[in-house]
DNA sequence: AGCTTTGGCGACGAGT
DNA sequence: ACTCGTCGCCAA
């Protein structure tokens, strides 16, 4: 290993610190992240001290130096002559940890750096694949640094002589009192972890002083979008919103330019465009936080590559460039597109309010604001300007909104998954978890284990999964009770996998631990057994975690007692939670999650069986008629008060899961599928799922119409309400069908819109949409997985939008989408389509001769 | 490059 | 005409 070859290896963490050093008084301060400065070879901590609302630098001063772990003897290892002359390492120290996949202490060897770029990636720079298996390794040095230093991103720390010393937060006595009385029946070690966690949660996240900033490049072509690596276009505009209400847009002066005002916001008009880029770069060194809408694919990069292009130094650019991220000398880089992009933010922290991930889409569905409208072609240079603010201006107040809604809950997630804000808002669940779990490890001084390890000492999964290509079996389904009910009750298991994980005590060290005596205690539906002589990490973690969202936060976020400002807080914060926690089981069942463990995995969803199938049974014994379950949740007909609540105090005594009302419904209608139902509430508001007019990629003609098939179907309160609605339903099929045939359409409005899963090459058949993607390629436009490929139906095929007129649609299958669509709502309802437009059936011979 | 899981549905393509 | 597998999307 080439000395070049470490230093190319870091390139993106060497970058200089900017702002100021921290005094020996620093006030209290919020630890944001932490870098590496190449030039002084050391790790450095950004810390945010929220009244004078400015980044300090603090240095390590300790001598820290990066280390891995070894299974080998220190003497073995001295054999490794590759290992020897590694650059940069150089003491191998035998010391002794705790192993909990085997229960028993082990010697193992430390082998520490002296250079701390020695330990660097896992890959071929990095120390670990000079030693079989190690089992501890460092990805990024400083990263680790902070875990090793015991400190937590987003708590707040003060400087002590020359040390970071965190600033103890003690809960309140009452806080403490009424916490500890909601888990007095839990064992100590629990009670503890209840306790670190509130001190984590509780602390009030401080207001960060922030900016957004957006570029616009001069376009040659109308739809090429500006390569920034090459950065070839000069940069036209740049837009900033701050939190201290500053809206800024540095424009680029163009020749017979109107020159004009923006309400609310100081336009500077520039001459010469690197003179505009230096106000940029001012610009990213004054704020703590910079927000971008994909600056790391593009803004942040193409001003890095353009101001090198125009001479910029090295020093001059605040931004370092990683092979996929952006960041910044000073603040913190956050790209809001990643953390939005995110499943998990997606669907448990904004309940699947979006559906696509473009600013557009996220602003809209939680904002209320769009982009606007800019035809780059032909608009003028204050339009761009004002196109530009406004990317700038929402991407802020996607941050701000509800009180500083998001800002919050990215620094509550970074204090949970104990991870930098850059990296929690770039990095996918299973991320946040593993590092949590490697915290956690560090913190008792216990071993990392092995991928390899845990596979090899629990094995594979035992049950069969339903699905084909599947690897364990999984929840349970009940089959649905045909038909419209009225007085429909909904409960749902209050996090049901969590608290699996937490009664069953699950982890990858007590799933089939090695004591002979827990052998008999076996998971219901499986051959598995489970440890009962220790509380296991991930049990205590996640179980801890749920008792906290469930007990704790949850009823607060509801409480009318407390104050809108506290309420909303505590919703953050079980918003958080939930996000973590829904993860939780799922990650342990993914081969590339660090603690893959398919017996537990496996063990959490046969739980989970086993806590419906026995509710089920339960509530039998009742006299409930349950009509529906689906995992965790079980559809209750016309239950009588009393009934819920014995149900609700049998699961919370023999199962140890709380049962909670979910919903109430005026009625539900089901199909004889499965997933799929229509419910109205009391207050008329109307739930579809899983039925085909709701589906992402079905056209917008047909989605239209069966939005207002619903609307219809919603108005239905009494039964005489049901030949009005069949009248109406009739209209509405007329209507649709006669756009078809006249082609009163846009051809948009019968796109089928689909995205593509896999590069095109590897498909085994030759599906529609890959049809189409084909056809846009032949005509040179690239694709790659994950675009969206708009196809119409054409006589005999399909066509990309792009490439079809109206004339090719084929009307006749279009209408056949929109029969099918509406016969899967209707038939649930016992109506019939052919019956409510007059048509006669001619599928089948009786109607045939009825006619 | 990034990747939590299984169950279930409709539509289509490919083979018999 | 029928079955079976693939694909994408959704429920939980």
């Amino acid at each position: 290993m080439q000395a070049e070859e470490l230093e190319e290896a870091f390139e993106e963490e060497a970058i200089q610190p900017l702002g100021r050093p921290a005094p020996r008084d620093l006030p209290p301060s919020i630890l944001l992240s932490a870098g590496y400065d190449g030039r002084a070879e050391k790790a450095f901590l950004r810390l945010y001290e929220p009244s004078s609302q400015q980044i300090y630098i603090w240095y390590d001063n300790t001598g820290h130096l990066p280390y891995c772990i070894s299974k080998r003897s220190p003497e073995e290892l001295r054999r490794n002559e590759k290992l020897l002359s590694h650059q940069g390492f150089l003491t191998l120290e035998p010391i002794e940890r705790y192993d909990a996949l085997r229960d028993e202490k082990i010697r193992v060897t430390k082998i520490v750096a002296s250079n701390p770029l020695a330990i660097g990636g896992q890959g071929k720079s990095g120390i670990r694949n000079l030693i079989d298996e190690s089992w501890e390794s460092y990805i990024r040095y400083y990263q680790n640094y902070i875990y090793d230093m015991g400190l937590i991103p987003g708590m707040p720390y003060r400087v002590e002589d020359g040390k970071l010393v965190e600033v103890e937060y003690e809960l309140p006595e009452d806080v403490k009192e009424r916490l500890s009385l909601l888990v007095e029946d839990e064992e100590a070690e629990f009670r503890e972890q209840i306790l670190e966690w509130a001190r984590l949660l509780q602390h009030p996240v401080p207001h960060i002083r922030r900016a957004s900033i957006d570029i616009e490049v001069q376009m040659t072509q109308a739809d090429r979008v500006p390569n920034p690596e090459e950065a070839l276009q000069p940069i036209i505009a740049v837009s900033s919103v701050s939190s201290e209400g500053l809206r800024r847009v540095f424009l680029l002066a163009e020749e017979g330019m109107e020159e004009d005002i923006i309400e609310g916001a100081e336009v500077e008009i520039f001459h010469d465009e690197k003179d505009l880029i230096q106000e940029a770069f001012r610009l990213l060194d004054e704020y703590p936080v910079i927000l971008t809408f994909n600056g790391d694919d593009f803004d942040l990069r193409y001003l890095r590559r353009r101001g090198q292009r125009l001479g910029f130094s090295q020093d001059e650019i605040p931004i370092t460039l990683g092979r996929k991220f952006a960041y910044l000398r000073n603040g913190v880089h956050i790209d809001l597109y990643r953390f939005f992009l995110n499943r998990a933010i997606q669907v448990y922290a904004f309940s699947d309010r979006y559906r696509e991930n473009t600013l557009d889409d996220v602003a809209s569905s939680l904002i209320g604001k769009r982009k606007l409208q800019l035809d780059f072609s032909t608009s003028s240079r204050m339009e761009v300007a004002r196109y530009c603010l406004q990317d700038a201006l929402i991407t802020y107040e996607l941050t701000a909104f509800d009180d500083d809604l998001v800002m919050k809950l990215m620094v509550l997630l970074s204090r949970i998954s104990r991870m930098t804000l850059e990296d929690v808002t770039r990095q996918g669940v299973s991320r946040w978890i593993l590092t949590l779990m490697e915290y956690e490890h560090r913190r008792r001084g216990w071993l990392i284990p092995n991928k390899e390890d845990i596979l090899a000492l629990k094995g594979e999964t035992a049950t069969k999964a339903i699905i084909k290509g599947r690897k364990y079996l999984g929840a349970m389904v009940k089959e649905p009770k045909a038909g419209i009910h009225f007085d429909v009750t909904v409960l749902d298991f209050a996090s049901l996998y969590p608290s699996a994980i937490k009664n069953w005590n699950l982890s990858y060290e007590t799933i089939l631990c090695p004591h002979p005596e827990d052998r008999a205690n076996i998971i219901p539906g499986t051959p598995h057994w489970a440890c009962r002589r220790r509380r296991g990490l991930t049990s205590l973690i996640i179980g801890s975690l749920r008792d906290l969202r469930v007990k704790w936060y949850k009823p607060l976020s509801r409480d009318r007692r407390l104050s809108k400002e506290e309420r909303v807080f505590y919703d953050v914060v079980q918003r958080a939670l939930k996000v973590i926690l829904n993860a939780s089981y799922g990650v342990f069942g993914a081969e590339t999650f660090s603690f893959y463990c398919p017996p537990l995995a496996e063990s959490t969803a046969a739980i989970g069986r086993y806590a419906m199938t026995q509710t089920l049974e339960a509530s039998e014994k009742l006299g409930i008629e349950v009509i529906y379950g689906d995992t965790d949740s079980i559809f209750l007909e016309q239950p009588r008060e009393e009934q819920i609540l014995e149900l609700m105090e049998w699961s919370r005594k023999n199962l140890g899961v709380e049962l909670d009302i979910d919903k109430v419904y005026r009625y539900v209608v089901f199909s004889r599928r499965k997933k799929n139902y229509v419910g109205v509430s009391q207050d008329g508001s109307v739930d579809i799922k899983g039925l085909t007019g709701k589906k992402r990629h079905i056209p917008p003609i047909i989605k239209e119409a069966f939005l207002q098939l619903t609307r219809i179907l919603s108005g239905i309160r009494r039964p005489e309400d049901v030949e009005g609605a069949k009248e109406a339903i009739r209209e509405l099929v007329e209507r649709v069908y006669n756009r078809l045939r006249n082609r009163e359409f846009e051809l948009e409005e019968l796109a089928f819109r689909v995205m593509l899963g896999r590069s095109l090459s590897s498909y085994e058949t030759n599906p529609q949409h890959v049809k189409a993607a084909k056809m846009l390629q032949e005509q040179g436009i690239s694709l790659g997985v994950g675009d969206i490929i708009s196809y119409v139906v054409t006589q005999g095929g399909v066509k990309p939008v792009r490439l079809a007129s109206k004339r090719d649609v084929d009307v006749e299958k279009y209408i056949e989408y929109l029969e099918s669509m509406f016969e899967q709502v209707l038939e649930a309802f016992e109506m019939d389509l052919d019956q409510i437009i007059g048509r006669p059936r001619m599928k089948t011979l009786q109607s045939f001769f009825q006619r």
